[in-house]
DNA sequence: AATGAATGAGGCTTCATTCAT
DNA sequence: CATGAATGAAGCCTCATTCAT
């Protein structure tokens, strides 16, 4: 909201809560995560913390926040005038990236929605759904144009999404199957190759 | 477990418990759900649903295990002497009606896994890395006899749980940029064409 | 409300609640009050008084409800086709046995009162006035008849609650300047005497 | 108590804390104001405000000595060589203007007397009782003298204290009953009527 | 097989007060 | 004089679980 200025140490105890939160809510939900365990993380009292944020909902709606305002950012940079199959590719690489760099994010989202989005319904068929259809008829034109097979675009855009975020969101289930670690790089070549069949044209 | 003989009552009353479980589990996760809320749902007082399950932790865990039971049947179905792209396409096709049909199940399954799954850890790494490692095979021997095109067997498999499991697990927001509540046929079609696109030999 | 039926063990635990409550909040007033408080001295423990009431606030409304049901009840009483002036004295000597019988009640609303009545806000300017304006007419119509000398009623009405629940939430002071406890039979003889000197006619 | 020489700025802020204290206490009592409230209204940071007080309870003390120490004026006032009559009647007009002026100081000293008087109970017995025994012999002087009638001059007293009070103590329910906010000519001319009536002699 | 009654542990939050600057 | 930061104690309430019948 508004950018009140904060002292050092201010800015330094609200980002070890939210740092705090993340780790916390992500793994064990709003419910399952007390104000106990993020004020251990975070090295404050449970007062303190509380002095920083009105309440345990305060903290969640505020990286739910932060979290939406980059969120979308690799869809939106989808660019209309890029080449085609390149433009969605990227999408999807920088997604997956995500999936390897901020898997609390991802999980806290998924977390979110699993429960009803009771915080965020409103962004969903608002700004996420006004994105999305921008987006589907840039998608729509590259199919008429000839530069990409015909495709649903917004069954296009639910595929990058569910198939990135898994390997955030499933991570255990993914590391287990495999017994190692490692994914990245045999799902950036598997998920290259299952997208680009399906949108080369002719 | 063991099958124990139960009266009539008995197993009405088990029933009641789990789908009551099961719709408030998977709704607000293990923490988020009281006892309260289970005995509501399913008619019965609080003390007499513990007469059937002795504490929250094992209708939880009742419903995992009944869940672990019937999940994985249709990837056990694929068939390595059917028709690779058939057996594949109707083992994705199998989930995606999961998802529409057990939608509940699914998010139950995905919150366990989003905390980690502190429940069947075991599981994952033991039965269900058997199944996916034995099924990656019969997967790569049609690959290498040139029945499908050349794919990692794993990742292929991933794809087609996250694709699919979307539907149910990110239902909210599906239905909020659709803007309407059926999404089945579209997300049939299009899944059938992504994963022909890929499979599709040379 | 609705009269549920209660077992015995129910009935002496709301009842000893709410003697506790009526202790407890007519002393230190709503805010001043802790459940703590109030649970040690109805012999119960914290989270068993809160299986009776709800909340704190719901104590505190069934003592404010039961109190209004019968305060007003020596009011209702003052009968327009009785003697006018021993009507009204028998008024103010009910409602000073009250002071003496019930001084916990009369405290519990002063206090209400005094903090604004932020639950009986309603009630003082529905009910209540309701049944003073009737009053008023009756007392009106004795004085247009000649019974009594004329005076105003709505006022003649509070200086009846002020001087008779005087001794009750003035307890303190009233027994601290008299140098004693008994202060009933003087302030029913002054009392008598200070009303019907204004009263009577002519 | 000792009159501190202060600076400017030091006389202004315990002034406004002392203020803002009285608003806050006399409307949600002691236990239900927090020094949040009354720095708030005092314009002064917490620290700030204890910086002039060391305690909630010193400010709470400070208002009510500084209470005590004019709250019985009037009474002292009422002089044993004036008119009687007149002198008891002008100390009623006084006491009720002192209604109409400072309701928050006489909501205070009742809050104070409702709860048992913990801070002033010595102040009960000991100044208040020496002089209402004083005026007690007066005008049990003015009686034998014929100058009034025979009246209980400690009741005489309550009576006056809890008419006129009342109209402050009560105003919520003053105001609700009467429908409008001005009660205070209506009130003097009852109470003059009504303590002329019981003085007269004979 | 069922329920009314009870509770210990814990969770969120408030608040008077103190500390450090 | 003044304030941002911090906290211990307490308050209300929830909840899984147990007891008694």
């Amino acid at each position: 909201m508004s950018d009140k200025p904060q002292t050092r140490i201010q800015a330094k105890n609200r980002a070890a809560i939210l740092t705090a939160g993340l780790d916390t809510f992500s793994q064990f939900g709003f419910r399952g995560s007390t104000l106990d365990q993020i004020a251990e993380a975070a090295g404050l009292s449970k007062p303190n913390l509380l002095y920083y944020f009105p309440s345990k909902d305060a903290i969640y709606t505020a990286l739910l926040e932060r979290l939406l305002d980059t969120w979308l950012d690799p869809l939106i940079a989808m660019n209309a005038d890029g080449d085609p199959i390149e433009e969605i590719m990227s999408y999807a690489m920088r997604k997956l990236e995500m999936s390897r760099d901020y898997p609390r994010e991802s999980r806290l989202f998924a977390n979110e929605i699993l429960q009803g989005a009771p915080h965020i319904a409103g962004h969903l068929s608002g700004d996420l759904r006004k994105l999305v259809d921008e987006k589907a008829v840039v998608i729509r034109g590259w199919a008429a144009a000839g530069k990409i097979a015909d495709v649903d675009p917004h069954h296009l855009i639910f595929s990058i999404w569910s198939l990135t975020q898994h390997y955030a969101d499933f991570d255990v289930q993914v590391r287990a199957v495999l017994g190692k670690d490692d994914w990245y790089a045999d799902a950036g070549a598997h998920l290259d190759g299952l997208l680009r069949a399906r949108l080369l044209p002719g």
